[in-house]
DNA sequence: GCGACTTTGTTCCTGCGTTCACAAGCGGTT
DNA sequence: AACCGCTTGTGAACGCAGGAACAAAGTCGC
């Protein structure tokens, strides 16, 4: 019953879930199997590195032929958890809230919003999305209703924290957060924070180091051909 | 050079992103000064790897007190190039695009977006937080005008790439691309990646691997199955 | 049927990041 | 003025991720 659990790094599951995308659109378009190199260019990564990704899986693919395409994707999606769809809740239906109910690329990959929330009068009754926003007296009675896995944070930071400990209090037992604070919850409970400042933080200290350091430097450039 | 730059590893920058909103935070509180384990708490890290990040900058707490807010706060502002406010062009304004150029966190955090686009005739003139929605066809001259240093891609991923290449064309060195696929750009162009699904799939990941192997195994040591 | 080519899966190695633990330094107290 | 406790800064070890090279294995051509 046990799945192939020999400890998969983390950094090899965030990898594999590009894989899984660029593999789904592969097979969107007719391609019955693709090698580790042509998979690799279209991930952005190195051949190497993704072979050894996917031999954590065990062997999943024909040597002098390459991987099939269908197979190696489901593989992944199994092994990802996302084969049966799950259910998550959004909650804080601004800006962002709107375009993470809104945005495609989770509904085609397994996961399902269940249920917007917002805090705010005005807001409720509003669909978004193809849902209607629901006030946060609903939350616990909603997540136990459909057994709501995940909880996705996308409220003002001032209100992270009590939101993060209703979803817990509700028996969430995992947290996406988009708010700018660090959460803390009990121990039994996976936290990912995402703040999509800091990324534009580093590319602005990168530019800086370029432009500051580089003026001389050879660079010639040399193009890499695909 | 003056600046003490013997490269920052890049896990350490996106850090002191993190420290500098904490900081911000308790200055506008009124705090003065501030511990490595109150300030690592905050942000979410551990002491220690918080105070070698610290090192990176130099000495700049003082033994037996803390760090000076104020000072600190400063200091990694000056070395992430905060300092001074960054022109940025964001491209698709979707619901995605319309959420970042609302976004509090960047123009608090010394950037400003001198330019919305949109290939949608039907959004061209639309405003979106406080500014108009220009045509593809002014990117160019804007890019221009304004010395943007940094893009950022908020559109469908079918024409990611063509815009990306737009964007590199009209001299924008340093690009954050929301839509999932990999570019290819110059060799001189920083690209960073960020998948708002692949953070959520690594959720769905870890709460698999708890709910399927947390009860009382510790490492059962699976092998493959067929 | 056999050889050669292609591509996977693995192994080694190098470098980086993270953590632990300790010495150095400063402020407050007596 | 000297002691003591607290906190920083740094040095070293551990573990992990990434990259290159090699061997195994399967297919295609003759």
């Amino acid at each position: 019953m046990t799945q192939p659990r020999p400890r998969i790094p983390e950094a090899t599951v965030a990898r594999l879930a590009v894989y899984l995308r660029v593999l789904t659109g592969l097979a969107d378009g007719g391609r019955t199997t693709v090698s580790s190199g042509e998979l690799a260019s279209a991930a952005g990564v190195n051949p190497a590195g993704l072979r050894k990704d996917l031999s954590h899986l065990g062997p999943c693919g024909v040597r002098g032929v390459g991987y099939e395409v269908a197979t190696l994707r489901d593989r992944i999606a199994r092994v990802l958890g996302v084969e049966r769809s799950r259910a998550c809740v959004l909650v804080g239906i601004g800006n962002l809230g709107a375009a993470l109910a809104d945005y495609a690329g989770f509904g085609g990959r397994g996961f399902r919003f269940v249920g917007l929330f917002d805090a705010a009068p005005a807001r409720v009754g509003q669909r978004v999305g193809g849902q209607p926003v629901r006030p946060m007296e609903e939350l616990a009675e909603v997540v136990a209703a459909t057994a709501a896995s995940i909880g996705v944070i996308a409220t003002p930071a001032e209100v992270a924290q009590s939101v993060c400990d209703r979803l817990t209090a509700a028996g969430v037992r995992s947290i996406l957060n988009f708010a700018p604070v660090a959460l803390v919850a009990p121990g039994d409970v996976d936290v990912r924070q995402v703040d999509l400042s800091v990324e534009l933080q580093v590319l602005a200290f990168l530019g800086q180091q370029r432009d500051a350091g580089a003026p001389a430097l050879p660079a010639p450039a040399v193009e890499v051909p695909a």
